[in-house]
RNA sequence: GGCCCCGUAGCUCAGUUGGCAGAGCACCUGACUUUUAAUCAGAGUGUCGUAGGUUCGAGUCCUACCGGGGUCACCA
C-alpha cells in the first residue's frame, strides 16, 4: 500500500489543482517532430548554413523534465528523451498568461514529461533551445526522482552533482536508476551490440540461430543444480535448463552443420558478482571442427565484437589493461597448475596421491572429493585468478568432462578447454564427444562417481543417446557466459550491473 | 551457510564520552522577462531498518531478526 511523503502529497495537491484547471495529465495522444538531438541539429545545420540568419526551425518535441528554472515571467527546463537533453525557453510573452500559470506554480514540475512546441533559438548565454510557442503536459509525475544535478562543461562532458547510488535501491528500482543515471543507460545499450554482434559474426560464420526448451524434462550438459518445476496438467515434473547442450548436439545430428542459441540459464546455486541464478549463455555447435577449430572462432568472434563496440581490441577492465588481439596463449591444464601452484598432477594419479600432495602445500582441501574435482579446485584456486589476459587452457581430466572426447592416447585427459579473462572463466568448450557407447559409459561413471551426491546429480539422458546411435558428426562445441563478457566490455564490477534486473531477496 | 562492514530527511552524508535530531542539494513560501549546479530572502519536512534489553536517559551500548555490500564456502 502506498503511503505518499510530504513531497509527493505535494504532486498529490498539484494534480487536484491542475485538474481544476481542465487539464488531462495524462492524454492518449501525442505530437513528435523532432526528438532531442534531431531538433539540435536541425538548429546546428540551418546555423552553418546561414550563420546570421539561420532558417526558422520548427518543432514538437517531447520529454521528461530533468531541471526547472522558473525566473518570473520567464522560465527554462532541460527535457530529456532517449537522445539527449534540449532546453525549453518559455516567455509569458509568448504562451500567453493563462498557458504560463501552472509553471510560474510550479503545477508543471522536474519529472514530468511534457510536450512543447516552438522554433529553435539560441539563448544570450549560447544554448540552443526551443522557443516554446504551446506545450501540453503528457504524464504527471507523482513520485520525485532521486535528485541530480549536472552541467555540461565546455568539452561536452556530463558533470554531476550529488547522486543516486543506493545500490539496493539501484537494483531494486531499476526504472529510477535508469531515468537518473545516464551511464546506466549507456551499458545496458552496450549489452545490446554486443548481443547484436555477436548474432552477426555467428550469422556470417554461417550459424543457424535455433532456440530450445527451457523446461526439461531431464536437465544435463553442465555442472550445477537446476530449479524444478511443475506441470499441473501433465502432472509433470520439470527442469530449468541449466545448459543448452544436449539439445543443440540432436540438431547436428537432424544434419544441421552449424547452430548456436542465445538465451537464459538457470542454476540453483550461490549468488555473487559473477553469478546469478539466472544468466545469459551462448552456446555454438559446429559439425567438422575440434576444440582448436573452436578456439579460432572464439578468438575472431571476440575480436570482432569488442571492434563492433568498442573501435578497439584493447581494454581497460578496472584498471587493467587487457588486449584482446589474437592469437591467445593455449596452456594445458597440467602446465598451468605446475606453473601456479608447483604440483604436477600426473604424479599423483590417485584422489589419494593428489590430496596428499594438496595438504602438503599447505591447502585445507576437504577429503572425499574425486581426482578431477580436486584438478578443478587447482585451477579455480591457485590458476584461475592469475589469469589476466585472454588465455586458453586446454585439455581437463575426463571425470569432470563426460561430454568431451578423449584425448588421443591418454587415458586421463579430455579435449576441453576454457576460456579465461580478468581472472574470470568466460567460457568452455569441447572436441564433443559422438562415440554413443562411450558417452553411455560416460554416463554410468559419472553416476557411480558422484551417486553421493545430490539425488540425480548426473541423470543419464536415453533420448541424448538415442539421437548419438543415429551418428553425430565429429564437432566442436562452445558455451560462454555473456553477462561476463558484458562485464568486461563495459567495465562493470559486477554482474548485477549489467543485468537489468538481477536477483533480489523480496522486500521486506 | 561462516566471518567482516553498512542501514539516520526525497538524494548524498555527519552525528563526540549515552544528554533537545544535523548539513548540502531537493521540496515548500516569496522576489526576479535570456537562466543553466540560476540567484536572493524565509521555513527542517524524521517510525534514526525492525523487535526486545541495559540505563534516570539510547541514533550511540547489548541480543535477535530483516535487507544490502564484501569475503570464504558451494558451483562433478
Amino acid at each position: 500500500m502506498w503511503q505518499p511523503t510530504r513531497v509527493e502529497q505535494d504532486r498529490l495537491k498539484k494534480v487536484a489543482e491542475l485538474e481544476a484547471l481542465g487539464m488531462d495529465l495524462y492524454p492518449a495522444r501525442v505530437q513528435r517532430t523532432h526528438t532531442t538531438a534531431e531538433a539540435l541539429a536541425a538548429y546546428q545545420a540551418a546555423e552553418a548554413a546561414n550563420a546570421e540568419n539561420p532558417e526558422e526551425i520548427t518543432v514538437t518535441v517531447c520529454g521528461r523534465i530533468r531541471r526547472a528554472n522558473i525566473k518570473g515571467k520567464v522560465a527554462f527546463m532541460h527535457i530529456e528523451d532517449e537522445h539527449g537533453r534540449l532546453q525549453l525557453f518559455f516567455r509569458i510573452n509568448d504562451v500567453g498568461a493563462e498557458a504560463y500559470e501552472p509553471i510560474k506554480q510550479k503545477l508543471i514540475e522536474v519529472d514530468d514529461f511534457v510536450q512543447a512546441s516552438g522554433t529553435m533559438m539560441r539563448t544570450k548565454a549560447g544554448e540552443i533551445s526551443v522557443r516554446v510557442q504551446s506545450y501540453q503536459l503528457l504524464a504527471k509525475s507523482l513520485s520525485p526522482l532521486p535528485v541530480v544535478k549536472q552541467r555540461v562543461d565546455d568539452d561536452g562532458n556530463v558533470i554531476e552533482y550529488g547522486e543516486f547510488s543506493d545500490v539496493e535501491m539501484r537494483y531494486r528500482q531499476r526504472y529510477a536508476d535508469l531515468a537518473v543515471n545516464r551511464d546506466v543507460r549507456e551499458v545496458f545499450k552496450k549489452r545490446s551490440k554486443i548481443i547484436r554482434a555477436m548474432r552477426n559474426f555467428l550469422d556470417d560464420e554461417g550459424f543457424l540461430e535455433v532456440e530450445t526448451p527451457i523446461l526439461q524434462p531431464i536437465y544435463g550438459g553442465a555442472a550445477a543444480r537446476p530449479f524444478t518445476t511443475f506441470h499441473n496438467e501433465l502432472q509433470q515434473e520439470l527442469y530449468l535448463r541449466i545448459s543448452f547442450e544436449l539439445y543443440l548436439k540432436r540438431l547436428l545430428v537432424g544434419g544441421y552443420d552449424a547452430v548456436y542459441e542465445i538465451g537464459r540459464d538457470f542454476r540453483n546455486e550461490g549468488v555473487s558478482y559473477k553469478h546469478n541464478p539466472e544468466f545469459t549463455m551462448m552456446e555454438f555447435y559446429k559439425a567438422y571442427i575440434d576444440y582448436k577449430g573452436v578456439m579460432e572462432i572464439v578468438e575472431q568472434m571476440t575480436a570482432f565484437i569488442a571492434q563492433e563496440v568498442n573501435g578497439s581490441l584493447k581494454i581497460n577492465y578496472q584498471g587493467e589493461d587487457i588486449d584482446l588481439t589474437p592469437p591467445w596463449p593455449r596452456i594445458t591444464l597440467r602446465d598451468a597448475i605446475i606453473q601456479y601452484s608447483g604440483i604436477d598432477y600426473m604424479e599423483y594419479r590417485t584422489s589419494e596421491d593428489l590430496f596428499e600432495a594438496l595438504r602438503d602445500i599447505g591447502d585445507e582441501i576437504e577429503p572425499g572429493l574425486t581426482w578431477g574435482r580436486m584438478i578443478d579446485h587447482l585451477l579455480g584456486k591457485y590458476v584461475e585468478p592469475q589469469l589476466r589476459q585472454p588465455t586458453f587452457i586446454m585439455d581437463y581430466p575426463r571425470d569432470i568432462s563426460p561430454f568431451a572426447k578423449q584425448v588421443t592416447g591418454d587415458d586421463f585427459h579430455v579435449e576441453r578447454f576454457e576460456w579465461f579473462i580478468a581472472g574470470m572463466e568466460m567460457g568452455n568448450a569441447f572436441t564433443e564427444l559422438n562415440d554413443p557407447r562411450d558417452q553411455e559409459a560416460r554416463f554410468l561413471e559419472m553416476k557411480k562417481l558422484y551417486a553421493d551426491e545430490d539425488d540425480e546429480a548426473t541423470p543419464l539422458d536415453e533420448d541424448y543417446l538415442r539421437a548419438m546411435r543415429y551418428g553425430m558428426p565429429p564437432s566442436g562445441g562452445f558455451g560462454m557466459g555473456v553477462d561476463r563478457f558484458v562485464m568486461l566490455l563495459t567495465n562493470q564490477r559486477s554482474i548485477r550491473d549489467v543485468l537489468l534486473y538481477p536477483h533480489m531477496r523480496p522486500e521486506g
